[in-house]
DNA sequence: TCAAAAGTATCGCTATGCAATACCTTCGTA
DNA sequence: TACGAAGGTATTGCATAGCGATACTTTTGA
């Protein structure tokens, strides 16, 4: 049995700090520290694996993971080789994607989107340093991480990103640009704070930003941010095509609008 | 700040059983019945709501929550009305597609096989007595419960279901028929035993099955199953389309073999 | 065939987290 | 604008849940 490799431009999630206050549980936190664990992996994880991963003993992860087990978090491999998350993890899937208001409203908007884009339109959501994506409709040749919800990039370096971005004052931008890991996932990745800068400002001008293979080759992305009723903006719509079929100008002349639109069509309530 | 209403077809996961056995954390089973709270319910929990609905007091829910809120598994509500799940979820939810192997080996199946068809193509494997969809392709209008990663449908009134009863052993499918909920979901649900059992025999005939508006009104699937190497059914592929453009024997003709073919590519290796 | 790795089981001690209770805040109604 | 109820937050002493060390069984691959 094959296992695809972990893609290289995902993005770790901000695992922050668990100090000692006295209403934290550890055992949760462990909980979630062993299932995180499998972030970082290609392939199934022995009991030891997952101990170092999540940084505990073969003790504590042993009872974690038979816990998990029972509760169908995690489950045996295919053929018996190792550990894999668990089918459960899906229902919590469906419940967050169902009580996101914006991920329902959207819903119909990407998807009449998609319909005049014959491209790839996704939705992704704001977590701090990066985006999740949330909602995803391919177009005819995708890769198959292109196609996984819960897929994350990193803010500082995308089309979605910096669309939220160009809805942030000056020191929130500057803040995000100073905590991101600002480093080069393809050779035409922006990192450089001033140019990100002058890429919002840009973004703050045409409504939309624009993105050339920043972090997929060969890809190009525009987005445009989503909004809360207050003004934060909470992520953004993102249109994806390939170099190989588009150039840059015409991408926009084309998509723009539409990206606009929809997202337009988001923010007034 | 609307909220969509739950999808009346779901399915309950087997919540099965935790008896005392050493290994077992309940503060583990515990958080995870918190965040199953929110399967139930179509708006935003309140921590008495959530306590209720997971069955354990004020205190032990607000523990958890506090947990689970510091590690972003729960959030707080847009507007700061209740407890909705946190974007977290979304990191595992593509842990468990990228590692399962069936998810990213259908996934380029299922994009050829969407191409041909311009109809809804789904991925489901079963848990249990339900299938839960994995990969979702829409078409160009669509439900949004349609578009739900992680939304579960019985086994015995769907067409997924049929197919891979029609892979399991005649005391298999009278077992998953005796212990399923049968209940009618729509006036077309097939619930009796005998009829079910005839369309599974239909379904190992044709080599694909076929439902009709018994989950949903004016849905027509049909489906073939994916087997693991030693004839085990794991899931099913879905085609769905709408009655209001399709008769039953049209749209088979049409893609049934468009289906047993993708089926058959998954099902050697 | 054998050693190393993976998984399973046991057990006594104490730090963990339980549950009761009380306090603070927000919101809708009058 | 005052009031009551519901929602959310904080504290604490005690019992037990679960920690971690260790040892045993099974599987794997050289």
């Amino acid at each position: 049995m094959r296992y695809v490799q972990r893609a290289e431009y995902g993005v770790r999630p901000a695992t922050s700090v668990d100090e000692s206050d006295p209403l934290f549980v550890q055992a949760i936190a462990r909980a979630m520290r062993v299932l995180s664990a499998f972030h970082d992996t290609g392939k199934p994880l022995t009991l030891n694996e997952i101990a170092a991963g999540s940084g505990m003993d073969k003790s504590a992860a042993q009872r974690v993971v038979h816990t998990l087990r029972q509760l169908g978090y995690v489950q045996r491999d295919a053929d018996d080789r190792g550990y894999v998350p668990g089918i459960r993890i899906l229902d919590h899937t469906r419940d967050y994607l169902r009580l996101n208001p914006l991920v329902s409203r959207a819903s119909p908007v990407l998807l009449e989107l998609r319909r005049n884009v014959r491209e790839r339109v996704d939705l992704s959501l704001r977590d701090g340093l990066r985006l999740v994506y949330a909602a995803r409709l391919q177009s005819k040749r995708e890769t198959f991480f292109a196609t996984l919800v819960g897929q994350s990039v990193p803010i500082y370096c995308t089309s979605g990103g910096r669309a939220v971005m160009a809805h942030m004052s000056d020191a929130e931008v500057d803040d995000v640009i100073a905590r991101s890991d600002r480093r080069k996932i393809t050779p035409r990745t922006i990192t450089d704070p001033d140019a990100i800068r002058a890429k919002v400002r840009e973004a703050r001008q045409n409504g939309y930003a624009l993105a050339l293979e920043e972090v997929l080759q060969g890809e190009i992305a525009i987005a445009t941010a989503i909004l809360s009723p207050g003004g934060t903006p909470l992520g953004a719509i993102h249109i994806a095509g390939s170099l190989s079929e588009w150039d840059a100008e015409t991408f926009c002349r084309r998509f723009a609008p539409l990206a606009t639109e929809a997202a337009g069509a988001l923010n007034r309530f």
